[in-house]
DNA sequence: ATAGGGTTAG
């Protein structure tokens, strides 16, 4: 009787112990839903099995969770602590785990090591420090290396070295050198990582590894091949580090030859490898490998299901998906990626209501792909539904409302945000120059700089575009001056914002020096220029800018001939625009838009050829826009034709019934001939709908009810620099 | 078997 019962417990033993093996498996894999079911199955658990599951849950992000299980916990032992603390540790939960560390019933090195590397991971060092001078006791070996990992990896090289220097002699070992040396490699300091390595008393081949992944990671790629050579005892880190570093250059043939010769593989090394492929878009190498491989993870499903995104295989990603296996959220999201990129946003919604253990990036790629594609609504609707909102998606929220005019609801998260990077400023400062409101958007540049925040090229853009459009030489000026201070200068991006401020406020010399200085040049640049020349009157100015882009090698796009079209128009020069206008689709292959007729229609109306252009209207191929009926009645004013003017302006009050300048135009052609009573009856027609002549609006007066006077009051240059 | 430090894959 006795030894049965005594056989039944041994055999209960036994299987919480493999059950325990199991579930440890299963949270490292990533698999937590198979965990959770296991463990909910389980018919004994001891504290073994309550400890794993808690670290399971933290690990996959799932702290709430982690933390309910560790209070319905039956009976807490040192380790259940310790595993909770290292849970808010890993979700970056700091309050949470120095809270729990003041609260736990005793502590061993454990607990002070994971609060040191807690609060180094956040930055504050001096906490960590304070703690660890406070608890001689605890300190280990290993508490010892943490805090000097901590000084290391926040750039605080004298302080790892001091601590290196001062620890007991007897328990420094290869990880407290390695500690230091990786603050060094990882932040790019090669050359002080160089002399360190020379003279460590212990050299491991983690020590190798960081030196050549340093070297990698610098462009450095001799050094990083001679190191990895003189490695003496490489480990498998050390072949995939060259071997990705190999992939990061493109160099896929002599990766897959160390790939090929390396004495052993796994998982890891395998992975490296088909992530090589996808990144160089090889998906047939890497799906071999992929089918050849003994065993598959998480991170291989992910890499190539995000391959066959990156092709724009997405049929093929999903077929993989469907044959995982296990459910992972980060295979699961980049699936999700793949169908937001291509706005199949009905396959997205269908995948994301099927993810179970959705994380932030899983939200994120949701929501941005609704406020992308414009559908703010559906945005919004998620948007709420999210437990926990993040800046990235506060971002994202802010620049979908404002790509739709909806700078109201914009403003509404904007000022409710407690803490602002320069991508929210960006998104308010875009949306408000995108909706044409271009005194906010410089009165917002300063309020950005006022908060502290650096601006980026894309502020300056946005900023520069709101100059050129006002115009304002004085502001434009001011952004150039700052521009330069901050160290921008040789940005693409802002130097082509530059020559479009400085031509649209009539200084094309100003813009010329611009295009001159810039280290590199696109097409945008070169279209920028010839338009400059172009709005300045520079006809042929501007198209020996366009030949000597040609010359360059650069290929013409159709805002290349809008440009070059309004130069011959505003420079009279019709043979040679009817000329560029009859090659760009012939030789240049640039079909013509409504804009380059609008271009030909203002070319031919303002020689007193307006029947010619009437015809070309009458005749072109696709829809005639607002631009060139307009084009046309401005060319029927100037030489009164008051028939086709009266044609030409009910084909414009068809597209635009609402737009003021329209009536005016069309009351100026009676008024031209003398025709008072029809002057008469459009201003009548005006007033019948309610139009005067339009404000110049802005948004932040249009809310406060009240006319700012920032311009002349503030200056960018100044307090903050 | 569950908790801590330095290198490699999504």
């Amino acid at each position: 009787m006795a030894a049965s019962i005594l056989k039944t417990a041994g055999h209960r033993q036994t299987l919480i112990f493999s059950q325990n093996l199991k579930l440890t498996h299963l949270a490292r894999c990533g698999r937590i839903d198979q965990a959770i079911k296991l463990f909910e199955s389980m018919p004994a658990r001891n504290a073994v099995s309550w400890n794993c599951m808690i670290s399971a849950f933290a690990k996959n992000g799932r702290v709430t969770e982690a933390r309910r299980l560790f209070d319905r916990m039956p009976s807490k032992n040192l380790i259940s602590w310790n595993t909770m603390i290292a849970g808010y540790s890993h979700n970056d939960c700091l309050l949470e785990s120095s809270q729990l560390f003041d609260e736990m019933p005793t502590r061993d090195s454990f607990s002070l090591t994971l609060m040191i590397s807690c609060y180094s991971r956040n930055g504050e060092l001096e906490r960590a420090r304070d703690l660890f001078n406070s608890l001689p006791a605890l300190r280990s070996q290993v508490c010892y290396n943490a805090m000097i990992a901590g000084y290391a990896k926040n750039g605080r090289f004298e302080d790892a070295v001091a601590l290196l220097n001062e620890m007991p002699a007897s328990s420094r070992n290869s990880v407290s050198w390695n500690s230091v040396l990786a603050g060094y490699t990882q932040s790019g300091e090669m050359a002080r990582g160089l002399k360190f390595f020379e003279e460590m008393k212990e050299k491991d081949a983690v020590s190798w590894n960081l030196m050549v992944d340093g070297f990698l990671q610098a462009g450095n790629f001799e050094s990083a091949w001679i190191f990895f050579k003189k490695t003496p005892c490489p480990n498998i880190a050390s072949w995939v580090t060259m071997l990705n570093g190999f992939s990061k250059n493109g160099n896929m043939d002599e990766a897959r030859g160390l790939f090929d010769e390396m004495p052993e593989r796994n998982l890891v090394a395998w992975n490296a490898m088909i992530s090589g492929y996808v990144q160089s878009l090889q998906i047939e190498e890497a799906h071999k490998l992929f089918c050849e491989m003994p065993e598959r993870n998480s991170v291989t499903w992910t890499t190539m299901i995000n391959g066959y995104v990156r092709v724009r295989k997405l049929e093929k990603a999903r077929e993989l998906l469907d044959a995982m296996p296990f459910e992972n959220v980060a295979a699961q999201t980049a699936m999700l990626t793949g169908y937001v990129r291509s706005m199949r946003m009905d396959e997205a919604e269908g995948l994301f209501a099927k993810i179970s253990a959705r994380d932030d990036i899983c939200w994120n790629a949701m929501i941005s792909g609704y406020a992308h594609s414009g559908r703010m609504d559906k945005a919004v609707e998620l948007f709420k539904r999210m437990p926990r909102k993040n800046m990235f998606l506060l971002n994202t929220m802010i620049a979908g409302h404002a790509q739709q005019g909806e700078m109201h609801e914009a403003f509404e998260i904007f000022n409710r945000m407690k803490v602002r990077n320069t991508v929210s400023w960006n998104s308010i400062i875009s949306g408000l120059s995108q909706n044409g409101f271009f005194f906010d958007t410089l009165q917002h540049f300063v309020l950005m700089r006022k908060e502290g925040r650096k601006p980026d090229w894309c502020t300056f853009a946005c900023g520069l575009t709101s100059c050129a459009h006002l115009p304002s030489l004085q502001m434009g000026k001011q952004l150039h001056l700052l521009l330069l201070e901050i160290g921008l200068s040789n940005d693409l991006f802002a130097g082509n914002a530059l020559i479009n401020m400085y031509a649209r406020c009539g200084r094309i010399s100003s813009a010329r020096k611009v295009f001159d200085e810039m280290a590199s040049v696109d097409l945008i640049t070169w279209n920028s220029l010839i338009a400059g020349y172009a709005i300045n009157g520079f006809g042929r100015k501007a198209i020996s800018v366009f030949r000597e882009m040609e010359g360059k090698g650069f290929m013409p796009d159709e805002i290349t001939f809008v440009g070059v079209l309004s130069a011959c128009s505003h420079g009279g020069l019709v043979e040679e625009g009817l000329k560029y206008f009859d090659s760009m689709s012939r030789v240049h292959g640039v079909k013509p838009v409504a804009e380059h007729y609008a271009c030909m229609v203002d070319l031919l109306g303002r020689t007193g050829r307006v029947v010619e252009s009437y015809k070309l209207v009458r005749d072109m191929p696709l829809e005639a826009s607002a631009g060139v009926w307009g084009a046309l009645l401005g060319a029927c004013r100037l030489h009164g034709n008051t028939d086709i003017a009266s044609f030409a302006a009910a084909k414009l009050f068809e597209i635009e019934p609402r737009r003021a300048s329209n009536y005016v135009m069309l009351s100026n052609v009676h008024a031209d001939s003398g025709r008072w009573e029809k002057v008469g009856r459009v201003r009548a027609a005006m007033n019948d709908m309610g139009m005067q002549k339009q404000p110049g609006c802005s948004w932040v007066d249009v809310r406060r009810r009240r006319i700012g006077s920032f311009v002349s009051d503030d200056c960018f240059i100044g307090e903050n620099g």
